[in-house]
DNA sequence: CTCCTAAGATTGAAGCTTCAAGTATCATAC
DNA sequence: GTATGATACTTGAAGCTTCAATCTTAGGAG
């Protein structure tokens, strides 16, 4: 515990925090079932061909993949599998590293290519459409805060709050 | 199809999406982590509990409160019955109604009190501890544009991208 | 060279969410 | 009163994520 009384939010930080807490929840919804519904993918699961699919060479380490696409070394790893058995994927052994690469095949790169573009129009429906150019910069700045803190935050944190 | 060229996001979009990608799943895992640890509880269960505990008479119908708690009626449903098991919630019939209700125990309420402190440190921690007032004043405008416009584009998509 | 440590990745089980199908109850029409 | 339809909710199965344990291999110490 922080001090002695718990300090609540205040109510402009009560009303920011329901919101936010109400984006966090509504949006990945709205997005998977976009995405099942045209591709037969999470969104996840496009998020990592779509990382992939900008890397050099079009492959990443999967420590890094992991970093780039916000999840747990044992997450990817599933999905690695699951996308590797649909054959959009494969491992790749590093020379003279405990590491792995995964690598996007040729179908895997045309499956981002066919997908791509509804769901630009999803993301632009859902999200851009409601904002005006100094709206979007202004997410983009406070999105990027709100990272910087999460990960000061998640520092901090690793031994109790 | 919107139009005939997959209109892509300009630069500024793409950088605010990426972030706000990022926000939306490590945010929720953070939330979760802390909730797991501390409470034995998803932040979904917790957010079911605290919705309850301010509702009058601690109690909510449950298509009310799966729209309070931004979830389906099937995923409250599910919740309700393991929060049921854990004596937190009960459910009541309706008179002269097909509704149920969800109804907070004393135990329910006593959880969430006990809960909440080590919850809203977190939630500082992770999130308002790296905001001035003004930005917590734009996180709620972004947040509630974000959510007007996620509710329109559901109810357009309703019909293919 | 051999042992030891730890980094990088994988795996299986348990738990949560979704999807589709099912049940129950109320309102309406005949 | 009895169909018909729709609303509110429940349920089971399938799939995804997490957690903890495990495996494998690289880099050092002796």
């Amino acid at each position: 515990m922080s001090s002695d009384e718990p300090r609540w939010l205040d109510d402009r930080q009560q009303k920011a925090w329901r919101s936010l807490v109400a984006v966090i929840t509504r949006l990945p919804a709205a997005l998977d079932t976009q995405m099942q519904r045209d591709a037969d993918l999470t969104h996840f699961e496009y998020f990592v061909l779509a990382v992939l699919s900008e890397a050099p060479e079009r492959r990443l380490q999967l420590s890094a993949l992991a970093e780039d696409a916000n999840a747990s070394l044992s997450r990817l790893s599933h999905v690695i599998t699951r996308l590797a058995k649909r054959g959009w994927v494969c491992r790749e052994a590093i020379p003279h590293s405990r590491g792995s690469y995964a690598v996007l095949t040729d179908d895997g790169y045309a499956k981002v290519v066919d997908t791509a573009p509804a769901h630009v129009d999803t993301v632009r429906r859902l999200v851009f459409d409601g904002l005006d150019n100094e709206q979007v910069s202004t997410l983009e700045t406070i999105g990027t805060a709100l990272l910087t803190q999460l990960d000061k935050g998640i520092a901090e944190g690793t031994g109790k709050a």
